[in-house]
DNA sequence: CTCAGTGCAAAGGATTTGCATGCCG
DNA sequence: CGGCATGCAAATCCTTTGCACTGAG
C-alpha cells in the first residue's frame, strides 16, 4: 500500500489540483485522528486555518477521492479519510452530541451483508452501490 | 395494531398538542408514500400548507415520536413514518439526486445484525442503540 | 374562552462564493 | 509567469423563529 500523502499527492494532481500546506495538514490531521472530525473540531487544531479554506479544502479533498464526508442528524458535517485509504468500517453516533467512532464487524457477517445488499441493488437498479452501516444511541459520556 | 391515526392522535396528545387538519394531512401523505419525502415535495402536493408550517409539523410530530427524519448528503432532509407505525426497513439512496426508496432484508441476516451490534453498542458503552443500513449509488433513473 | 396551530416575513446558521493577493509548479 | 490556494467578508439557502391571527377543544 503506497503511502497516504503520495496518493493524496496523485489523486489531487489527477484533478488539476495541488497539495499544498494546508490540503496536508488536514489529511495528516484525519489520519492522526481515529474518528471522523467537524470544521469547527479541525480549526480547533489548525489555528491557521481560515474556514473557508477548510470548507474549501476538505471539498477539493473530498472531489479527489481523498476523503468522505458524512453528515448525521448533527449540526456539522464531518470527515474522515475515503474508504479504500484505511479499512472499512462503520460508525457509532451519538444522537445527543453528534460524536462518532468508528467500529468494525467480523467479515462473516460483512460477507453476508455485502452479498444481501449486492442482489438488492442489482433488483432495484441500484449502479456502484456501497453500504453503510451505523449504529445510533447514546455515547457513554452522554448517557452519565 | 390500532389505526395510524389513533396513535398519531394519542401520541400528540401525550405531548399536549392537537392533532389538526394539517398534522393529519402530514401524516396521511407520509402513509401514502412508499419512500421518505422532502419538505419541497410535500409543499408540492399540500399546495395550502405554508413552509413554516411544515417545518413546525414535522418538528411536533418527531417529537411526539410519529415521523422520523433522515438526513443525508442531499440538500433537504426527508421525513417518514417512525419505525414501530411501519416495519423495519433501511433506505436505497441515490447520491446523484438524493431520492431515497425503501428496502428490506431477509430475517436471519437482520438477527444477526442485531445481535453483533449490540454486542459493539455494549462494548463502546452506548446505550439505547438502533441501527441503520443504507445502500449509497445511483438510481435507475439518475444512471440513465 | 384558552392556547396551540398557522402564515407571513424576518432571522439563524452552516456552508459557499467573490475578490484581491500569495505562492506553488 | 500562470493559475490554484488563501483569507476576509458578503452572499446562499435550508431551517427556525417572532408576531398577530385563527381555530380546535
Amino acid at each position: 500500500m503506497p503511502d497516504l500523502h503520495e496518493t493524496a499527492l496523485s489523486r489531487l494532481r489527477a484533478e488539476g489540483q495541488r497539495y499544498t500546506t494546508n490540503h496536508r495538514a488536514v489529511v495528516e490531521e484525519l489520519e492522526r485522528s481515529d474518528r471522523p472530525i467537524s470544521i469547527p473540531e479541525l480549526l480547533a487544531v489548525l489555528k491557521d486555518l481560515a474556514q473557508s479554506s477548510a470548507y474549501r479544502t476538505l471539498s477539493v479533498l473530498e472531489r479527489a477521492g481523498v476523503v468522505r464526508r458524512l453528515v448525521t442528524q448533527d449540526e456539522f458535517a464531518r470527515y474522515e479519510l475515503a474508504e479504500d485509504l484505511t479499512e472499512h468500517h462503520h460508525h457509532l453516533i451519538c444522537s445527543r452530541c453528534g460524536v462518532i467512532e468508528d467500529f468494525t464487524v467480523p467479515d462473516s457477517l460483512e460477507i453476508e451483508l455485502e452479498r444481501t445488499l449486492r442482489r438488492v441493488a442489482s433488483r432495484r437498479g441500484f449502479a456502484g452501490a456501497s453500504h453503510r452501516l451505523d449504529l445510533i444511541g447514546t455515547c457513554a459520556r452522554c448517557s452519565s
